[in-house]
DNA sequence: ACGCCCTTGGCAGGTTGTTGCCGATCGCCG
DNA sequence: CGGCGATCGGCAACAACCTGCCAAGGGCGT
């Protein structure tokens, strides 16, 4: 990883950092002083130890008033969780963030100011890497990128308005699921008709995001939903 | 659950636990009387908590010498993790214990002595409770129904045998389902027949105890295979 | 070489899951 | 009341998955 790193670096525009203390450690000034951030990420959990520190914390929820301009574009799954889903809210009517919610795979990044790019690596020893990138040319091609899934992004709103009753019988399907109950039985226990139970599963899996339903077991793990 | 417990007891013979924590501090001076331990377990998470507690460690690992009978009957998915299948390993070659696998569905389950016998109900809160019980007949019972399942029940190096080979492709098929792909491509990429690469996929979810793939995800992400 | 045992993978037939289609039903609003 | 939109659930066609069967090979001991 490094060395691949060290052949694409040209003068120093590109840092890698391991963990997200460290990435918090050297990267709170930059958050500090932007007035644009744009954040694409699968769950709230990334930040979890950014938010626990109060100087990024000012500045990644809108430092002291108005000026900064927050975009943030969430994997589905993010509405299936009460938790989530409220602080999502919290964060949109609090801090004037504005979210969207796209079913496309995106990799975590944040985007600073469109002059700083931050990607996060591949989870490895349970800590991941992210590269800090501040040549132009990648900034600029990733901010394209983003920008091109905002655009598709729908918003929270809408979104949470078509997963509403969905989330009322999650709990349940993913239980019914995780027993390994059939189809034919886990719809009659739930009182529904087969076909309508299949859709709740579909419309499940679309939200986590899985294309078997081995894949929407792991990610439900994942997420604590079982 | 406490009221049900309430309408059960007869005498004090039945004491509820809750966590891990509190099971160790309220029954290391049992462990550490007992001559004969039958144990079912899941898998090697229960009492990590425990064998990191010096007093029960020795009492569950066979004292000072040899007279401590130690029986332990776990699902085949211990042997899916290399660590786990380490540490039985061990604790069968250095304190003596017979281990042995069962397909079975069982529950956390620990006889000392025939005498007593605590069992473990469903996580609540991130915590298990655990069920303590003196009550001769119950033990009784329990007792005979162990034994049943031990005998039922295979050896570790007969089933170790059986799924050696399985260990090593595991974490490629693992992540190829856990990556949605479809078995066809699967097959392929594996250079397996698709015939083959479903056998391996039925030989893990029975190895996960799973009766439908969506389990088995859920399985294998809760045993960190993924 | 021969027989033996095991693994492999194609085939076939079954079950389960996935999806489009469409009529039935219900609540809502003009 | 009639229209409208949304959901529901049966049906059907298809895809994906599961498994018994069996012939074709690949070691391995004799």
């Amino acid at each position: 990883m490094t060395n691949t790193v060290g052949t694409i670096r040209t003068g120093g525009t590109v840092a890698v950092v391991r963990g997200e203390e460290e990435l918090v450690r050297g990267t709170s000034h930059l958050f500090a002083a932007a007035t644009d951030i744009a954040c694409a990420a699968i769950d709230l959990r990334t930040w979890s130890a950014a938010r626990t520190e109060s100087g990024i914390r000012a500045a990644l929820c809108g430092r002291d008033g108005a000026e900064v301009r927050l975009r943030k574009v969430y994997r589905p799954n993010v509405l299936l969780d009460p938790v989530s889903a409220a602080h999502l809210r919290e964060i949109r009517d609090v801090r004037g963030a504005q979210i969207r919610i796209t079913p496309d795979e995106i990799n975590e990044t944040i985007l600073i100011d469109r002059r700083i790019a931050i990607l996060a690596g591949d989870p490895r020893l349970g800590e991941r890497s992210f590269s800090i990138v501040t040549q132009p040319e990648v900034v600029q091609g990733v901010t394209s990128l983003f920008d091109a899934a905002w655009r598709s992004a729908t918003t929270v709103d809408a979104y949470d308005a078509r997963i509403a009753e969905l989330r009322d019988i999650a709990p349940q399907v993913l239980d019914l699921l995780g027993r390994g109950v059939k189809d034919e039985a886990a719809a009659r226990t739930l009182g529904l008709g087969v076909r309508t139970y299949r859709r709740r599963v579909a419309e499940l899996m679309e939200a986590l995001g899985a294309s078997s339903r081995f894949q929407a077991g792991v990610r439900a793990r994942e997420l604590g939903l079982v």
